[in-house]
DNA sequence: GTCTATACGTAGATAGAC
DNA sequence: GTCTATCTACGTATAGAC
């Protein structure tokens, strides 16, 4: 990675974060589920409701990433957090309700971290770029987050409103864009146009960096996605 | 659409196929199943096994894209069909295999469309414009297709091995990017990411173009998303 | 707020006639 | 090859004690 920007591993454990919820490390949420009773005993001194809560839709999280919502019965969700089919259905009132959470939890989360690695002071380019880079470290640091993102997504029987719930978080990145254009850094590009290139190149950057071991090999990978990027939509040559 | 690009439908309608399974107009297949015994009586004089498995197919498509597979009974499905519950578990093993060879053909209706639109005799750079071309038609021509395709592609419960078996079906266009890079049409850069940021940037315009009418608009995103694509790897200036 | 126990509906898949 | 009828099992959500 880039100079300016930190390891996945410290952003998520060192900086201070807006929420908790689903913010923990693949490892640490697997050991909770994989062992419920340990894990009842080392949050009772932090026992509140709201850890019930966040025990299912981490739990929640990683059974419907690996097995699919279908296949997910709730009892196993409830199992899995540590606690009983009653309490899953005190905290949400229906299984699609606690999926719609779960989405959003994420897409909170996710919009906090792109904020926080912003630097207004930055020119547009430069923030850019570095909003790029952030989100593909959150999308390789997260595969579960990211896989469930997908799932949801792209499931037609869950909740369509949801989705345009989280507008709102990401509407200062479209802000971005539109500065970048009038500024004339970024070509005058349709901005729908110019966002999709975008998001989905890094998208599939992220794919693609995640299937690479750390190092080199993965910034070689961001690093020749950032380039065409920037020849994509850049107004002058590459940078 | 550009010239040398026939209308989608024309392609649908007019152009000889290698299979026909899944290849039916939407609206097509919508009235088959909402009233299945006319299409049994429609399907009468050709009413042969392959009829009905392809009956059930076209069901399971419509009802998985808009249901969702686990929201969707094999009771309805064969219903949809116009056939009961019987017929659909004599063609199909059971609802995974139903679901996989939905995939499966959709997968290779997919890659003879393209093979048929590519025309060697052109060079490189327009064969790649035009097989971009092609499939951005297709996906805006085939939106149950292309939501079964995402729907399949992110469920982790489905089968996985399945994905790989079309592999082979899109080989050749894997070859023809390496053929433009030697011949240096595009940038040298490394084939997993070019092909990527290639595949989709074309996914994203056809979301785009799929929400904005036909004609002069949508022209024109498909236009503007193929000049950022080859600003992006081309080796020279736009074209 | 959390538990146990259970009601109620429904889904996948089979059996056996035609 | 297609049908009807059905078996078995499981999943969601609730009831009511603690």
């Amino acid at each position: 990675m880039p100079p300016g920007y930190c390891d996945p591993r410290r952003t998520a454990e060192g900086l201070p974060r807006p929420r908790r919820l689903l913010d923990k490390t693949d490892e640490a949420a697997r050991e909770d589920a994989d062992d419920a009773a340990a894990e009842r005993v080392t949050m009772a001194d932090t026992g509140t409701s709201d850890d019930t809560r966040e025990k299912i839709l981490r739990s929640a999280l990683r059974l419907f990433t690996t097995q699919g919502f279908h296949a997910t019965p709730t009892a196993q969700i409830s199992r899995g957090a540590g606690v009983s089919t009653g309490a899953l259905f005190h905290h949400f009132t229906d299984k699609a309700t606690l999926t719609s959470e779960v989405y959003l939890a994420i897409k909170r989360e996710m919009a906090a971290d792109l904020r926080e690695g912003d630097d207004m002071a930055l020119p547009v380019r430069k923030r850019i770029t570095g909003g790029i880079r952030r989100y593909i470290e959150w999308g390789v640091s997260h595969p579960e987050e990211r896989a469930f993102l997908n799932l949801f997504y792209h499931s037609p029987n869950i909740c369509d409103a949801v989705k345009d719930r989280t507008y709102a978080d990401f509407r200062w990145l479209h802000d971005l864009c539109a500065e970048a254009v009038a500024e004339g850094v970024i070509r005058d590009v349709p901005h729908p146009v110019l966002f999709t290139v975008i998001v989905r190149t890094a998208d599939g950057i992220v794919d693609l960096a995640a299937a690479v071991p750390p190092g080199t090999a993965r910034e070689e990978v961001v690093d020749a996605g950032l380039a065409v990027i920037w020849h994509g939509i850049g107004a002058e040559g590459p940078g």
